[in-house]
DNA sequence: GTGAAAGCGCTAACAA
DNA sequence: TTGTTAGCGCTTTCAC
């Protein structure tokens, strides 16, 4: 006798509880007043009706955005495929999915940090999460998005931060190398313009000078094939080099595979640490610092999603993970 | 003297043109007539105040949905932790930006395909993309949904699929391993319940008889870790295998450091091959198959944007990388 | 505690 | 070709 059945309103829940709409609508948005009969009849009914809310018209009335937004500062386009950002995205969708909030991704171009005002002046975007974050665009990031926004990386008075502890696992990295008896350490790193990669960078820095040793430094992007190429680079410019640090373990993986291409043992002649312990790590067999990449971007999702004040910056351990490579 | 600026709706920009609210409308989503003058004013004053649509409204009258459903099958809710997952939604997320469409991720139990139905009866959803799909998921798959729907893997008439040809690239292994003087060839499946899978499994087999070789199998789960003990299972239970088959990179890259733990020489004494052609295989070596992952999600997501009839299944073909360890 | 009524911003008949 | 008029489904004052 029933038609192809429509799709359950609010109105039909309240008119098959035998309530006003708007009872019904405080009861399901669990807002306001109602009394208990009138609660259990209408979640009754919603039940029963297989009730879903619209989530475009509660929008719509809320004003409130349908999504979330990952913004991404970075040099090209490329930044977007990059498996980093796929676990950060792949983990917000899944933090924002009992919320009924989709997720979008977006490249920001480091030059032009006034793009991401365009992309967030948008009232379908409910919240903002940074990855990659400059000071440039903490700047632009719309008021009307103040306190449903996150960074993951540097964070501003306006913007609470999630980032993991660089400088402390690359400290220990480094402490381990030079524990282990390695005295020229040579270091692959990344982007200057990147908080997290500069925060490594001191680090090891830091420690060298203290100790009275030589820095090596070589300019990096992450990339294994950098990596490669800077192995060759650093064994030119300093054929003692008994220790090379990754900034990442897609460099250190580089790294291994020229230096063992070109007859150097590793670790027995240089020792090399990465930085990130992704899975393959293990099956590699390389020393490496954690960084747990799924639990920082649920924290930063889950604070734009709770909106409560979150502090203003919450900061992951790095440890260190030993393997065979140093 | 202008307060805050309130973000700019249809109205105010119909009244900036001096036209009615529907010719804005119809000039902006680009449906209906509108004389060349009307057209221009109203694009003008779009500009000039900077004027985005809502698409929480749009959707709400459209009836139209405002994110893109990634559903996934799989035993466990473990199932969207995994690498591969992670290049399909941030994929899709990437290729729904410009259509204003968020994505999110759900996990559909492997025995209660029923859940699908639960998730995409919400009207906020705009299409959906199937992951490790099963015949039963497609049976599951709301009428409303049918063509704004596409299967990663099998599909049916009513829903186009993506896939991969592992069937070739499996061939294409075998072969190579055959002419390369291989005659014991061991394979550590996947899950027999996975198209995919199953379609390598059967080019191995079929290859083998061919041949007049025996079929040594040993089930795994696509991980590092189950290439790790399946390595020593082949081997205990057939100890002249001079060659193991991975369904996967991570399999194979499990298979090789346990064997080379073991003190097995890879490839002198058994050679071994990957699937998927991840990044690290080429740092490692690896003889493996092409992958394109991001290409097939892609593929997938535009088919369920585009909505035009899509074929009723496109198939990427994976071709062999010979690397070093077979 | 509850319901009537007024929109949220947009699209789509339908008239003009 | 354009404007008028209804809503889409929901939340939220504001009387009752």
């Amino acid at each position: 006798m029933t038609t192809v059945r429509r799709h359950a309103t609010l109105e039909d829940v309240a008119r098959a509880a035998g309530v006003s709409r708007s009872t019904a609508s405080r009861v399901l948005a669990e807002s306001g007043f109602a009394s208990p009969i009138a609660r259990e009849r209408v979640r009754d009914a919603a039940d029963r009706l297989g009730y879903v809310p619209n989530a475009a018209a509660r929008a719509l009335v809320r004003g409130a955005g349908v999504r979330l937004l990952v913004a991404v500062a970075g040099t090209s386009p490329t930044v977007l495929d990059d498996s980093y950002l796929d676990q950060v995205v792949s983990t917000t969708a899944q933090v924002c999915a009992p919320y009924g909030l989709g997720v979008t991704v977006a490249w920001v171009p480091l030059d032009q940090p006034g793009q991401l005002a365009r992309l967030a002046d948008d009232r379908a975007v409910a919240g903002l999460v940074l990855v990659n974050t400059t000071e440039a665009l903490l700047d632009v990031v719309p008021r009307r998005l103040y306190g449903r926004t996150a960074s993951i990386g540097i964070g501003s008075t306006a913007v609470p931060s999630v980032d993991i502890d660089n400088g402390g696992g690359t400290s220990a990295i480094v402490r381990h190398l030079y524990a282990a008896g390695r005295r020229r350490i040579a270091m692959v790193t990344g982007p200057a313009w990147l908080a997290c990669s500069r925060r490594s960078v001191e680090a090891y820095r830091g420690l060298l000078r203290e100790a009275g040793l030589p820095v090596r430094e070589v300019a990096g992007d992450f990339s294994a094939a950098r990596g490669r190429s800077a192995a060759r680079e650093v064994l030119h410019r300093w054929p003692d080099t008994d220790a090379i640090v990754g900034i990442s373990d897609a460099t250190a993986l580089g790294v291994i595979d020229q230096l063992r291409a070109d007859g150097v043992r590793v670790p027995a002649d240089v020792a090399v640490t990465g930085f990130d312990d992704i899975p393959l790590a293990s099956v590699t067999a390389l020393t490496t610092a954690s960084h747990p990449v799924r639990r920082i971007a649920a924290a930063a999702a889950t604070m734009v999603l709770e909106e409560r004040t979150a502090p203003p910056m919450t900061m992951f351990p790095s440890s260190l993970v030993l393997r065979e490579s140093a």
